[in-house]
DNA sequence: ACCTGAACACCGTTCAAGT
DNA sequence: ACCTGAACACCGTTCAAGT
């Protein structure tokens, strides 16, 4: 039994996960995730800070899964794909999803994903004054539809999906009427 | 010292928010609000049944909390009032309020909320076959909006204000796209 | 540097007992 | 019926010690 296990944070990361999935956000404890690492509570505080550096690192963990496309895309098609990533991400791992919404994401991962929605917003052709707003608005629903959906409030998936097809319809017409003047001769 | 105290149901939960609002959700135990109300804890248990009830009973007292305007108004103003109401609750319970996204709400005052909504978008004039959908779509984004303004997402109330006005113009313009034809003859 | 073992100050909850 | 007191099985975390 070396006193060396060469223990990791994304390792623990993952165990927490793992356990989150399994059991429960309410059983993601210091002495669970050990356990099930086979090693004592403390042997933790080295990597990860304390408990709520845990639930800050599962919230990047949560955060790095979702699949952001490159540039080769559309903007909007980008936008789109972004969102059915975090819904998967969500369907994935419910229990812990709700970390998203609990705590603020502060972590570089969540920064990033965020200026990657500003520079397809202004892609798109969405005015200046209205890039900040309309990002917080976008995230906003797509993490509040998403939160939802994972605590099983949309009954099944292909409702869901009918929901939120539906919002996306809603959405891009009223941004067609925002970001381009009305054709004024037709 | 009477052994009866007269403990009430009501009594408990406002305790708890209280509780809530001053030292965090983190702080809301069965110890800490017997305490509060000079009780053991054990007292507690006959009232509220345990401790993930005295959470439920939490997020009923927050959707109480929510003026519903009457039938007197008409339907768009209802919901707009309901919302304004929804987002006054999340700045007075920052702490609380994210319970509201946590659990499921199946207790009696959050269907009725529900109902109230659904009501008003049939008033208004949206198509039966969406009317359920829209009702998800928004009561997420309003819930959602608010949770993030409770969490301070939106750096300031003016902000917050301008942001979700300009989500009611966008949907409220996607809305008068999908319930009425588009007027043909100009 | 990395992990352990024992200990401390907390939890929620059960159970028998008091009035 | 309503509340108490003692006890049980848990937490997260500190601290000194081992290798």
């Amino acid at each position: 039994m070396p006193s060396r296990r060469g223990l990791t944070r994304a390792e623990i990361l993952d165990t927490a996960l793992a356990l989150a999935d399994d059991d429960g956000l309410a059983a993601v404890g210091m002495r669970a995730v050990a356990q099930r690492l086979g090693v004592t509570p403390m042997a933790l505080y080295r990597h990860v800070g304390d408990k709520e550096a845990l639930l800050d690192g599962l919230v990047e963990r949560l955060l790095t899964e979702v699949d952001v496309p490159g540039p080769e895309q559309a903007p909007v098609d980008r936008l789109l794909a972004s969102a059915a990533s975090l819904r998967a991400v969500a369907r994935r791992h419910p229990e812990a999803f709700g970390l998203l919404l609990a705590r603020r994401a502060a972590t570089p991962g969540a920064l990033d994903a965020r200026d990657a929605v500003l520079a397809a917003l202004v892609e798109a052709g969405v005015a200046r004054d209205d890039v900040g707003r309309l990002e917080r608005i976008l995230s906003t629903f797509v993490i509040g539809f998403a939160a939802s959906e994972a605590s099983g409030r949309f009954a099944d998936v292909e409702r869901a999906d009918a929901d939120f097809a539906y919002a996306v319809r809603l959405l891009t017409t009223a941004l067609a009427a925002t970001t381009t003047p009305p054709p004024a001769g037709s």
